[in-house]
DNA sequence: GATATTTGACCGGA
DNA sequence: TCCGGTCAAATATC
């Protein structure tokens, strides 16, 4: 067990150096399709550690078609959808095109697809980025203390901005997920603009003091994009604190057993769709349609949204089993990390 | 009860 | 003074 835990962990320290390292690569398609395969190589090692272990009684082949799905599945599906923001060729070139990502950047090492073509063609990705600058030069003095009552706005570090089309089909009010967890604080109304503008800030803000933040628009002349502002970077991904116990051997041996009963939970539990890393999983259960257009509502968290997305990742898939194997209202293992330090930010 | 969202008010910058 | 960003109490959800 000590090798599956170990791949397991080695999982988890690559997706957080590939996360670390987005800043500086995310033009870098081929870069980053090698490290998440690598990153899927890691879990893909536990499985077979785990099969090896235990034989018949880990079986990834159903309902999702065993190795020969994983294999597929990492040959077809970008891990998660931001990375469509850092490998789109808009991306890459910076700024200007108003067109849909369609095509699949040439340098990519496995198949890209344009979002319609998986499922009922839900959550469309970013699809441009329209800037990337920091609007005001960095303030020569350092983070001031905030002031007793005071609010301070502040310009801290750069501000991207992408447009990201909406979910076509359930719940088109709901911006697709980017892969990190937001807390909505605040919606206003913004003079000339039809649709209200949404505040939202790390979830994990009060633990980590991560300071991103965005905010996300609709357009007025198309309702079907958001456009999304990022402002400040992620701490809680880059933080070297210890903040993720490896679940159980028994809990993660469960995870990927895929027995009928654990199947028929996953597949109705709302799940919690995040970790520490930020990277939102998408749920393990192929959801039907009539799922897209029901769950999502009232929470409104990207994370959630996520599991709008007929998006599926074999990495993606076990983590989320592993970290959302628990029972329902929230108390998942990384509710379990995080219950104690990460409280409500007011 | 804990946590997330909503929304009116407040604050700061232009 | 206006407008965008944030706060925080009230409310909703689980």
């Amino acid at each position: 067990m000590d090798e599956v835990l170990a791949q397991i962990s080695e999982g988890f320290r690559l997706a957080g150096e590939l996360m670390s390292e987005l800043p500086a690569t995310q033009n870098d398609p081929g870069y980053l399709a090698s490290r998440c395969l690598a990153i899927a190589d890691a879990y893909s090692a536990a499985v077979r550690a785990l099969q090896a272990r235990h034989g018949a009684s880990v079986d990834v082949a159903t309902p999702f078609g065993g190795e020969g799905y994983l294999q597929q599945q990492q040959h077809h599906r970008p891990p998660l959808d931001f990375l469509r923001v850092c490998c789109s060729p808009e991306a890459a070139a910076g700024a200007g095109a108003s067109t849909f990502l369609a095509a699949p950047p040439p340098s990519a090492s496995y198949a890209w697809a344009p979002s319609d073509a998986y499922g009922a063609g839900t959550s469309g990705g970013p699809v441009r980025r329209v800037s990337s600058s920091s609007r005001s030069p960095p303030s020569p003095s350092p983070v001031q203390p905030r002031q007793p009552g005071g609010r301070r706005r502040r310009e801290n570090g750069e501000k991207v901005t992408v447009m990201v089309a909406a979910q076509r089909t359930g719940n088109t009010d709901l911006p697709p997920d980017d892969g990190y967890t937001w807390r909505k604080y605040g919606q206003k109304d913004i003079l000339g603009s039809r649709y209200p503008r949404s505040y939202y800030r790390c979830t994990h803000k009060n633990y980590y003091g991560c300071e991103a933040k965005k905010k996300v628009q609709r357009l007025d002349d198309d309702p079907f994009t958001y456009e999304v502002t990022y402002c400040g970077n992620h701490s809680c991904l880059t933080s070297t604190t210890p903040l993720l116990t490896l679940p159980t051997a028994t809990a993660a041996a469960a995870a990927v057993t895929n027995s009928p009963a654990n199947a028929d939970r996953q597949q109705q539990q709302p799940l919690s769709t995040s970790i520490h890393l930020g990277i939102s999983w998408p749920t393990m259960a192929p959801a039907t349609a009539s799922q897209f257009a029901g769950v999502g509502e009232g929470r409104t968290s990207a994370a959630t949204a996520a599991r709008d997305s007929t998006d599926h990742f074999p990495v993606a898939d076990l983590a989320d089993v592993m970290f959302n194997s628990g029972s329902s209202g929230g108390s998942s293992i990384l509710d379990g990390i995080f219950s104690s330090h990460d409280r409500r930010d007011n």
